[in-house]
DNA sequence: TCCATTACTTATCATTTGATAACGAAATAA
DNA sequence: TTATTTCGTTATCAAATGATAAGTAATGGA
């Protein structure tokens, strides 16, 4: 088994990943919602709540910049703050309705596109698929240990 | 086997793979190149010769904006164009010696962190990564047909 | 020949993103 | 109490990126 073979083989793969998933949100119909912020509403969606720092942490941007973006988007009333009861300088932040409901179609759009990839499939092809997927997510993706 | 599940797991598994490939590339050495001209210097790499259009269209850029950056990359002498004999408006861009040298470098850089990545794994580990690389490949991020 | 199309360039402008300094309020440690 | 640290904010500036209009040159077809 060459190790160098399989890096030029993961360096494809990645390409192909990033190839799809731009395929698969690209023009997700979200009026006048940056990349960056998107990136963070996906962020918060599946991690809410969360704080600032661990956003600023996350999202590789400086802990201003992510402040100004939420700011932007507190005041289009998609996301809002509460302050921690024990720790009155942390802040956590949700979604409002209106940001679940947005992320909420963005991702059946995203999902519809998603079935119309693996439409083809057989059941045995979707049971390998998601064996493959475990497999990488636990032996090269998986976040440290 | 459910749909939804799937894709769930597609969502967080995609996650994972942008995660990795940012902390794999994150800080390679290359003086002063912005992430667009990476992305372009990487495709160059990979396809070359290439012309303005194709990486236009596979970077999802617009002509301008490509013809932009590419004229950066050639007045640092990263890349360079040839005119086509046949049809004389097309141009072929190529990485220079100093161009396929830096990439070379950042691409050591990259497969050093994999190798690290990946170091604990089997030899058994290393065979199932790789068909499931394959399997996802084939069944799902291949390109069109 | 004239016209339409293709491939690419130049120029310009708006927006997004990144970086940094300076500040405030709350917690914590001395 | 007085530091010091942590978490977050505001403000400002520079750089990167995106969008669009206009232009050149080559090709190919009528």
């Amino acid at each position: 088994m060459d190790k160098k073979e399989l890096f030029d083989q993961f360096v494809a793969f990645t390409a192909a990943v990033h190839q799809v998933t731009h395929e698969l949100t690209q023009d997700v119909k979200i009026d006048n919602i940056t990349p960056v912020q998107y990136k963070i509403l996906e962020h918060i969606k599946v991690s809410q709540p969360v704080t600032p720092t661990e956003i600023s942490d996350c999202q590789h941007m400086s802990l201003p910049n992510t402040s100004r973006e939420l700011r932007k988007l507190q005041e289009r009333k998609l996301v809002e703050k509460m302050i921690d009861t024990e720790d009155r300088r942390k802040h956590y932040v949700c979604l409002t309705a209106d940001g679940e409901k947005m992320m909420k179609e963005a991702f059946a759009c995203i999902e519809e596109r998603f079935q119309q990839l693996i439409q083809h499939a057989s059941k045995k092809d979707l049971e390998d698929i998601q064996d493959a997927l475990n497999i990488l997510n636990k032996k090269v993706f998986q976040p440290k240990l």
